[in-house]
RNA sequence: GCCCAGGUAGCUCAGUCGGUAGAGCAGAGGACUGAAAAUCCUCGUGUCGAUGGUUCGAUUCCGUCCCUGGGCA
């Protein structure tokens, strides 16, 4: 097989190939190594799709891997200070920009990440109306406690999109905010055209278990204490640092005395472990909805699986 | 060799005054369009160590054997 040369590969605007790649899998697969070594072959640039990596001085407890990237450009990554907001809507808004701008360049736009909500919102099109925070509907809604906020938002709005967390009262107020604003949002812009191939990788997962307990200790040994107590040390909260991730959180308490080590290292695996899966259980429901993940065993060589395919479908017609 | 105590779910154990059993942990599956590394839901059949006996019926009672701890020699 003769790997593609920059320049000649299609990018955009042809009916055959594809013109968005993305490499997604669970915690600690190896999607930034794979991501990377195929922008080299393929002459992409990176946007990563991952909730955390786009704060700033989060590095070690994310797992930037920024030596990583060599000189491949990577997107959205520290682009946000801790405490500030990012969500979805932030995140299809960058990511769809970037795909724009890569596209711009002649270059291939490579998402690599494991949210899969982010890269579903992506793939399947969101609808994402932009409603910013509404101070003076806000001040209204406090007045009424959760239960009737729940009943409003069920009632006015059978339909909306989130179903998951009706007993949390910041998501209700949000949810009612969006519902609400959504008829004086500005027009949506259509979605760029895109003819995505989505590859996964996968490890069994004892293996996957094995890799993460690996790569948790090898983080403490990195200083990934000393970064969050660094981050405290700046002023940010602790309250703030345990939203940021699995790792902020569980340091958090040990710093704050609420674990010790040795619990701090237990529970935090266990979290990491459990998450990679509910990473998985994401994924598998993306392909009953309708997305095609060509899956790559970590364990085989998946830079040499993800070649072959990346070949077939550039002569394959696309289809999407 | 003798005397105790045990052998029940992947692990630690509970229980059945005889009617084939259930907790915790571990594990698994799922929901989910604005905090998503979030939030929430569901899932426990296993020769009850082996083999005889008593019994309508034994994982439970009795005998023998095997294994594991501990004690005595």
């Amino acid at each position: 097989m003769t790997p593609p040369v920059a320049g000649e590969v299609p990018v955009c605007g042809n009916s055959h190939g594809f013109d968005l790649l993305v490499v997604l899998g669970p915690t600690a697969s190896g999607k930034t190594r794979l991501g990377v070594a195929l922008c080299r072959e393929l002459n992409g640039e990176i946007i990563s799709a991952d909730s955390r990596q786009v704060y700033r001085g989060m590095d070690i407890g994310t797992g930037k891997d920024l030596e990583e990237y060599g000189d491949i450009p990577a997107h959205l990554l520290d682009i946000a200070e801790p405490g500030e907001e990012f969500n979805l809507f932030a995140f299809q808004r960058l990511c769809l920009q970037k795909i724009d701008e890569i596209r711009g360049r002649k270059r291939l736009p490579v998402i690599v990440g494991g949210t899969g909500l982010y890269i579903d919102a992506i793939l399947r099109r969101y609808r994402l109306a932009e409603v910013p925070v509404n101070p003076d509907l806000r001040a209204r809604l406090e007045k009424l406690d959760t239960e009737t906020l729940a009943e409003l938002l069920v009632q006015s709005h059978p339909a909306q999109h989130n179903t998951t967390d009706l007993c949390n009262r910041e998501r209700i107020l949000r949810a009612l905010e969006i519902a609400l604003g959504e008829a004086n949002a500005p027009v949506l812009p259509d979605f760029p055209e895109m003819h995505p191939l989505v590859l996964g990788i996968r490890w069994q997962r004892e293996t996957l278990r094995e890799r993460i307990a690996l790569r948790l200790r090898e983080r403490l040994q990195q200083g990934m204490i000393e970064e969050v107590a660094g981050l405290a040390a700046k002023g940010v909260s602790f309250t703030v640092l345990e939203r940021y991730g699995l790792e902020y959180r569980f340091v958090s308490w040990f710093l704050q005395g609420k674990l010790s080590h040795e619990e701090m290292y237990q529970q935090l695996l266990h979290a990491i472990c459990d998450f990679s899966k509910r990473q998985m259980t994401w994924f598998r429901r993306m392909e009953r909805l309708g997305v095609t993940i060509h899956w790559l065993d970590g364990e085989n060589d998946p830079l040499a699986a993800a070649r072959r395919i990346v070949e077939a479908a550039q002569e394959a017609p696309n289809n999407s």
